[in-house]
DNA sequence: GTGCGGATGAACT
DNA sequence: GTTCATCCGCACT
């Protein structure tokens, strides 16, 4: 190895303090998983932004704190998957500073590498939008799983899952800024736009109220 | 201990 | 457009 363009995000990406700047930060970024042998990545296209201290939408509202939000107030580098609806396992990468609670939920990725195993893990047989548009999609091609990956590191060097800058850098005006899905139960803050996705790409999830 | 609902996806009509 | 699968986390008792 000669050079290592693919470097790792190091934790003072994590720790700032703009969740909703770090949430457009990671469009373009590569999430990489290597989980019992098997290496898969993609690259991150839709993402969404959850704070603790002030949005409704987000488990550790108001700075709540339980067994399953407690690792939304560590320090950011870590992930935080949990069970939705009871089948869906969604990740999320945890940022700001210790005390914060503030996280980035992935919506999106487009395939890189292991394509193979994410087929296989989906039970697809087609390479199609499918395979990991979506936070639930995603989470299974890359076999993540809240079992075995929540309040993991992201940042150690034996870590499992970690994201990798490639020198890939969306431009402001290819970045989409939308409402949040899912969460009306949060009022006023479900008018948020911290849902944000790359212009013009097929592997971003399919989720309602698109607002263009 | 028990009951209810969810940051979704897939398969329907 | 609608429905439903399916189970953990949380708010009660």
């Amino acid at each position: 190895m000669v050079k290592n363009k693919h470097s790792r995000l190091k934790k003072s990406f994590y720790t700032q303090t703009d969740v909703v700047g770090i949430a457009q930060e990671l469009l373009g970024k590569i999430l990489v998983t290597h989980i019992n042998g098997e290496l898969t990545s993609g690259m991150i296209v839709e993402t969404e932004a959850y704070r603790g201290s002030d949005d409704k939408a987000c488990h550790a509202y108001p700075y709540k704190k339980t067994d399953r939000t407690k690792i939304m107030f560590a320090e950011g580098g870590v992930s935080y998957v949990y069970l939705c609806y009871g089948i869906h396992h969604l990740f999320n990468i945890i940022t700001s500073v210790e005390g914060e609670a503030e996280a980035v939920l992935i919506r999106g990725i487009e395939p890189i590498d292991g394509i193979d195993s994410m087929l296989e893990r989906r039970n697809l047989k087609e390479f199609t939008p499918r395979l990991t548009a979506g936070p639930g999609s995603l989470s299974q091609a890359l076999g993540i799983n809240r079992k075995w990956h929540n309040a993991i590191s992201l940042v150690e060097e034996n870590s499992v899952i970690w994201l990798e800058d490639r020198n890939i850098s969306i431009p402001k005006e290819n970045i989409i800024a939308s409402r949040r899905v899912g969460i009306d139960f949060a009022e006023e803050c479900a008018l948020w736009n911290w849902r944000f996705r790359i212009k013009n790409n097929k592997w971003t999830s399919k989720g309602k109220g698109l607002g263009e």
